[in-house]
RNA sequence: CGGGAUGUAGCGCAGUCUGGUUAGCGCGUUUGACUGGGGGUCAAAAGGUCGGAGGUUCGAAUCCUCUCAUCCCGACCA
């Protein structure tokens, strides 16, 4: 390619909305453009960083024996009222009519688009497992776009879906996809990815992980113990919590007019926060209220609550909600109240502590001295404690080490949730009718060059890892109008290219500043050097991208060294 | 959905508080010259519904009302 008519220009400035490397850099180098909020077009240099993803999720793949299809992005709301998901899912799911007025969704991800297709095409034990995946766009109305390409509305999916007559069958190919998944995010140059556990979420199914590229700018947060034994994520997160329990006091009952919150109750009484008792409540989806209790230096964790209480949503309870199960907002305790009414989650690190401070259920007043075992015995706690950096390891105890990172695959095991519902069935080999047990594998490809951008970049541009590059090298032609150099160069670039080499050629004759730093931002992981000074010598220079100093090779056996290179190194980074 | 901010040339910004001729600057783009190793110098040029609508006024980028868009923090999130 020639740069004199590659279109997308580069920009000096960061543009100023762009907040981390990867934005600032997709943008200014002429990757993408922005079109309306988490929406992107993809300039060449961006679609071909993107097809080289995309090239390496299908290996894998089809290694995988998976077969590609393509399925729509504009489905009937029939087919998710099939599975319950057009009224179950929120606004995120983009909804609107045809001119028959029929109701019609952008698909965010095609669960029952495939069953669509399985439950047609595969009727008999013997035609499993099967598994299919498609390369498509995905929308989600996402209420905050945010961080350039990382959190879109519009985004490239891989996602694949497997079907299986038995949990055992699902279990082999889930692991054999897990596997997939770290070589195809080790081939993408994600040096930094890490398979967690994760929460299935409204996804159902007991058991999924997902692919945390470790990054700043991520929006989830991951925990992991210094030895790397133990990694989970903020849903799941456990943590072994140390107690010490004293001798109990008696109960007793003190004003703390107007004192509201943990801050301010413990404040108003000189303990510390982990001396009281925090009360939530929540409504869940059935409208029941949910008295949540934690000790006052504890967050709830949400997902965690959801998953023992079985419920699939959780919001805030209002005020009026609190009052008519008997409770006082900003009082509450568990005290007292009618089970019948709100059903009472008390978190283990009450039972771990004593003589705590907690609401008394009266306007302006608290309890001092609550001690779960004789205040209200007979309670079982569980674990709904949000884990906090620096919290002991419930593998090795040493501090846990919260870290950011951006979701760039997940995978959840199904099994009957789609199939059910939707009637995807087989027979088996006694004539026995079955609903297929399901697995599905997502992946993020425009995500994943972003996170790549991420953790690969100096402060000049992206670094690409050669699989994935927009080109190998990139031929800088230096004063191209002095002797020989714009020859040479040209030379060179037929050569290459000829070769096979993705070549991309700056021949616009520009300074070498700016050559260099438009370089920088293409990333290729070499370059070439072609300039008066060294051809005087009949030599070009060649520098890794990245690197301050190049070397002098002499011109004859240059496409030689290049070609050596590319082929050695299969990370020209390292 | 709550809180905050911003919309002026392709990009980054000034001008708005305190209304007053043809709306500026830097980068980029085009033309020419000198240059030539991390965005050089000089000369010339093109490029604007000042986000939109309504209003106040002799006069609005500037004041008022409404509206749209984008970003940030939070809520939310297959």
């Amino acid at each position: 390619m020639r740069m004199s008519h590659l279109v997308g220009r580069t920009m000096r400035e960061d543009p100023r909305d762009a907040t981390c490397p990867s934005h600032r850099f997709l943008i200014r180098g002429g990757y993408a453009r922005q079109v309306s909020a988490g929406i992107f077009s993809l300039l060449p240099l961006g679609k071909r960083v993107v097809a080289k993803i995309e090239a390496i999720v299908r290996q894998e793949m089809d290694a995988l024996g998976a077969q590609e299809v393509l399925m729509p992005v504009v489905l009937p709301a029939e087919l998710w009222e099939e599975s319950g998901r057009y009224q179950n899912v929120g606004p995120e799911l983009l909804r609107f009519r045809d001119r028959n007025d029929k109701n019609m969704l952008l698909a965010m991800t095609h669960e029952e688009a495939v069953v669509h297709l399985a439950r047609t095409e595969i009727n008999s034990y013997k035609q499993l497992p099967a598994t299919l995946y498609q390369i498509q766009t995905k929308y989600r109305d996402e209420a905050r776009p945010r961080a350039g390409l990382i959190r879109v509305r519009e985004f490239t999916m891989k996602d694949a879906y497997s079907f299986h007559a038995s949990w055992e069958c699902l279990d082999e190919f889930y692991e054999k996809a897990r596997e997939a998944y770290i070589r195809i995010f080790e081939r993408v140059g994600l040096d930094n990815c890490l398979c967690i556990e994760s929460d299935p979420g409204m996804m159902g199914g007991d058991v999924a992980h997902e692919f945390i590229a470790v990054a700043d700018c991520g929006e989830d947060v991951v925990f992991v113990s210094p030895d790397a034994s133990y990694k989970a994520n903020r849903e799941v997160a456990m943590a072994a919590w140390k107690y010490e329990k004293s001798d109990p006091l008696p109960l007793e009952k003190v004003p703390t007019p107007g004192k509201q919150s943990i801050e301010e109750v413990a404040g108003f009484l000189g303990v510390g926060p982990e001396n009281t008792g925090k009360a939530v409540f929540y409504t869940d989806s059935d409208g029941n209220l949910v008295f949540a209790m934690i000790r006052g230096d504890f967050d709830v964790n949400e997902s965690k609550l959801r998953k023992i209480l079985g419920v699939a949503e959780l919001a805030y309870a209002d005020d009026e909600a609190i009052k008519a199960a008997g409770a006082e907002p900003g009082f509450a305790s568990p005290m007292g109240l009618d089970p019948e009414k709100v059903k009472i989650v008390v978190d283990n690190s009450i039972a771990g502590s004593s003589n705590l401070v907690v609401g008394a259920n009266e306007k302006d007043f608290h309890y001092k001295n609550f001690n779960l075992d004789r205040d209200l015995p007979d309670v079982e706690t569980v674990d709904i404690a949000l884990v906090r950096d620096g919290d002991p390891c419930p593998l090795t105890g040493a501090p846990l080490k919260a870290l950011r990172g951006i979701e760039v695959g997940n995978i959840f095991k199904l099994g009957v949730k789609y199939s059910e519902p939707m009637n995807c069935r087989f027979l088996d080999s006694n004539g026995k009718s079955h609903p297929m047990i399901m697995g599905c594998y997502g992946l993020g490809v425009g995500r994943a060059m972003a996170a790549v951008v991420e953790q690969s970049h100096d402060e000049w541009g992206p670094i690409w890892p050669l699989s994935i590059a927009p080109f190998h090298v990139h031929i800088c032609a230096l004063d191209p109008a002095k002797t020989g150099v714009r020859e040479t160069a040209d030379q060179v670039y037929e050569a290459l290219t000829a070769e096979g080499v993705e070549t991309i050629y700056d021949d616009r004759g520009a300074k070498a500043g700016a050559m260099f730093s438009d370089a920088d931002l293409v990333g290729a992981p070499l370059r070439i050097i072609i300039s008066p000074k060294t051809l005087a010598d009949g030599e070009v220079e060649l520098k890794k991208r990245g690197e301050k100093e190049g070397e002098r090779i002499p011109l004859d056996a240059l496409i030689y060294v290049v070609k050596t290179r590319l082929n050695g190194a299969s990370d020209p980074r390292k």
